[in-house]
DNA sequence: AAAGAATGGCTTTTT
DNA sequence: GCCATTCTTT
């Protein structure tokens, strides 16, 4: 271990083991080093036991790279400090306690969508017009109240308006609903250990003795709850060190609260505060611009990063014609830099919205470019893969309404609405599970095939019982038989669902069911495990948060879309939209694109954007504009309206070859093209596109 | 109950 | 313009 290396504000910041600390790190400077270090300092230099320590941080990914940081470090010893996300934390503290919060053992997690499955049904059993009471409102209302520790009862006290009392009784049938099918949300995973630590006071004490030491990472994005949850269990020995940078909270939509860091030294008067502003990532020119842009926001902590890394290029700034246009521009950037040895994961284009990503991999796909794409759930979001795991879940947790409403019928059993009405009534008339109302009919079946296959569970391994899982219900041989090209899809994704469980397996020999539930349902991505492959990486600014690239593009920077127009009338909004643009900018190591267009269709309308606001404030002699509007002249469109079209004539257009008018109106005909481009309005005369 | 048609809504989302 | 959810038809 090389302390050595570290620079003097990151010695202290390792160093200073008692009492209360707060890091305020920069972007790039070195923050990961030093949480690391200080552990492996605790551990090491001042014999503390590793069962003493506690670091949390906020993604699995976070966790695991921590922990292997650590242990290439320690060696096999540090399998004994507890390094989770808050989440897992949580797991870990009900599991250890939960007939005390009134679950039972064999407890299910419910992810964000499970949570509003549950909340649109309870609409429905109430009758209320999802239309008017907007399931996504009423979750995210409740979500809000858990965030901030209210439960149902402390909320009545709150409950004003119409809506607000609407919400208080799902509310309160969410919370029977979660007891009854022995399941928790993600925010009960902080909010039932801090009442367990609420209600038993010597619970808190036996983890305040056990985590003596405490290491938070990204405080900035901790929440009311989180905030909490901490200071309870640092209370007893306030040996507690947080890590974070207020400039880059981006959060807050999720209920993170800046302040926590900025009040850190209010709240633990006696803090040593040090600040580290030396910055290794980035090149002077990017980081000032960084700094150029964040300056403008009122509500920060003042701090500027600087470096001794050169001074590198300017950041190219190009103004393209419309959202094609700008694929295509980036597309080209990319194949240069490819040419001039570049490697492809040393390339990142970012993004403000999921949705930009696709004309952007249109046009990789088209120049064969190899590219992924990160966090839009590929994966454990399709339906067969969720299916498969809504059958583990009630396998192992019957009670589970959400993934008993789920897969009761899939495959088609002949199971409808009028089943589960019935089974509904009983269900809340005697207060238990579906899967307990079940008595009678076809649904009983499912009930003996969910029995015999929990009982099949504790016998064999997790891979076999996916296997047994597949045939059994008959997924198998439905998409077998189903013989397209989608349903071979969804095999091969089943199939690969098996590798992940037989990669669990060896590297942990026996899985138990349980184990393998907690750990998937706090993980939302599989790509998160495997980044050696030499691709492009398309991704949100916000998964971006924490990385760095050699090569950045950062595309769409319009108003409107970055900073993206809901944030317009909200001076803090937009403070967290700037926030979200000097993340952006400070995860470039030597070169940044910053690209917009002049229109876009978004929504299917056409809007024609200004650039963004954050480019302007970005001192003009950092940026290399390039000669767009030469651009645009070469790639203009022209419009010629004498063209007249006939259903049945064959079409040949610039960018998706050729295809056959279908239909003529006014000023736009309806062409078909091959699959995967199908159905397309096209404007009459276009020079998109000629008769041929 | 299942399949096809229409409506609507829409940022970000570590867990 | 695209998706998911809900409505309508068979």
């Amino acid at each position: 271990m090389d302390f050595d290396l570290l620079n003097e504000w990151q010695q202290e910041a390792v160093q200073t083991v008692d009492g209360p600390v707060l890091v305020l790190a920069g972007a790039g400077s070195g923050k990961t080093r030093v949480l690391t270090s200080r552990v492996a300092y605790l551990v090491n230099m001042c014999n503390i036991d590793p069962y003493n320590v506690l670091a949390i941080t906020f993604t699995n990914k976070a966790a695991k790279e921590m922990k292997e940081r650590i242990v290439s470090m320690l060696g096999p010893i540090a399998y004994d400090i507890q390094i989770s996300t808050f989440h897992a934390l949580g797991v870990l503290i009900v599991k250890e306690n939960y007939e005390k919060a009134g679950f039972k053992p064999n407890f299910t997690i419910l992810d964000s969508d499970d949570t509003l499955t549950l909340i649109r049904k309870i609409l429905k059993d109430l009758n209320l017009d999802p239309k008017i009471y907007n399931p996504k409102a009423v979750r995210n209302q409740i979500s809000g109240a858990k965030n901030n520790l209210f439960d149902s009862k402390d909320y009545s006290r709150y409950a004003n308006s119409e809506f607000e009392q609407i919400v208080l009784k799902v509310y309160e049938i969410y919370e029977q609903k979660l007891i009854v099918n022995n399941s928790l949300d993600f925010d009960d995973l902080l909010m039932i250990p801090i009442k367990i630590f609420k209600k038993h006071p010597e619970v808190l004490k036996h983890y305040q003795e056990r985590f003596k030491y405490i290491l938070i990472d990204e405080y900035q994005d901790t929440n009311e709850a989180q905030y909490i949850f901490v200071k309870m269990l640092s209370a007893k020995y306030k040996n507690i060190c947080v890590v974070g940078d207020n400039d880059q909270s981006i959060y807050s939509f999720r209920g993170a609260n800046y302040h926590n860091i900025l009040n850190f030294e209010h709240d633990y008067p006696n803090c040593k505060v040090i600040m580290l502003e030396k910055n290794y990532r980035s090149t002077k020119n990017i980081l000032s611009a960084a700094n150029n842009v964040i300056k403008n926001n009122k509500e920060r902590k003042d701090k500027n990063l600087w470096t001794d890394n050169i001074e590198g290029t300017k950041i190219k700034y190009h103004r393209a014609y419309d959202e094609k246009d700008e694929a295509n521009y980036v597309l080209s950037e990319i194949k240069e830099l490819i040419k001039n040895g570049e490697k492809s994961r040393d390339i990142a284009i970012l993004y403000r919205t999921n949705a930009q990503s696709r004309n952007i991999e249109e046009a990789l796909l088209r120049d064969n470019v190899p590219y992924r794409v990160i966090g839009s759930f590929y994966f454990y979001n399709r339906k067969e893969v969720k299916d498969l795991i809504a059958y583990l879940k009630i396998i192992y947790n019957p009670s589970d309404d959400v993934s008993l409403l789920r897969v009761i019928n899939v495959p088609k059993r002949g199971i409808g609405d009028k089943t589960i009405k019935s089974l509904t009534a009983k269900s809340n008339l005697e207060n238990i599970s579906l899967f307990d109302a079940i008595d009678s009919g076809k649904e009983q079946g499912f009930k003996d095939l969910i029995l015999e296959l929990k009982e099949l569970s504790e016998k064999i391994t997790l891979t076999e019982l996916v296997d047994v899982i597949l045939d059994k219900t008959g997924i198998k041989a439905e998409l077998e038989s189903e013989k397209s090209i989608e349903a071979d899809i969804r095999l091969e994704n089943l199939e690969e669902f098996k590798s992940i469980t037989k990669g669990y397996e060896e590297s942990k020999g026996i899985v138990s069911l349980e184990e393998f539930l907690n750990e998937i349902s706090l993980v939302s991505d599989v790509e998160e495990y495997k980044n050696n492959e030499d691709l492009v990486t398309l991704m949100t600014v916000h998964s971006a948060k924490g990385l760095e690239f050699k090569n950045v593009f950062l595309i769409g920077l319009e108003e409107g879309i970055f900073p993206h127009q809901n944030s317009f009338f909200d001076a803090g909004e937009l403070e967290e939209e700037r926030r979200l643009c000097y993340v952006a900018i400070t995860r470039a190591k030597e070169r940044l694109w910053i690209i917009n267009a002049k229109r876009r269709t978004l929504y299917g309308l056409d809007s024609v954007n200004p650039p963004s606001r954050f480019i302007a404030e970005i001192d003009s002699s950092l940026l290399d504009a390039d000669s767009f509007e030469k651009e645009v002249v070469n790639k203009s469109y022209s419009i010629d309206e004498n063209i007249e079209y006939q259903i049945g004539e064959h079409i040949m257009h610039n960018n998706h070859g050729e295809g056959v008018v279908v239909s003529v109106e006014d000023k736009v005909i309806t062409v078909a093209f091959p699959h995967p481009i199908g159905i397309m309005k096209l404007i009459k005369g276009h020079s998109s596109f000629h008769k041929i």
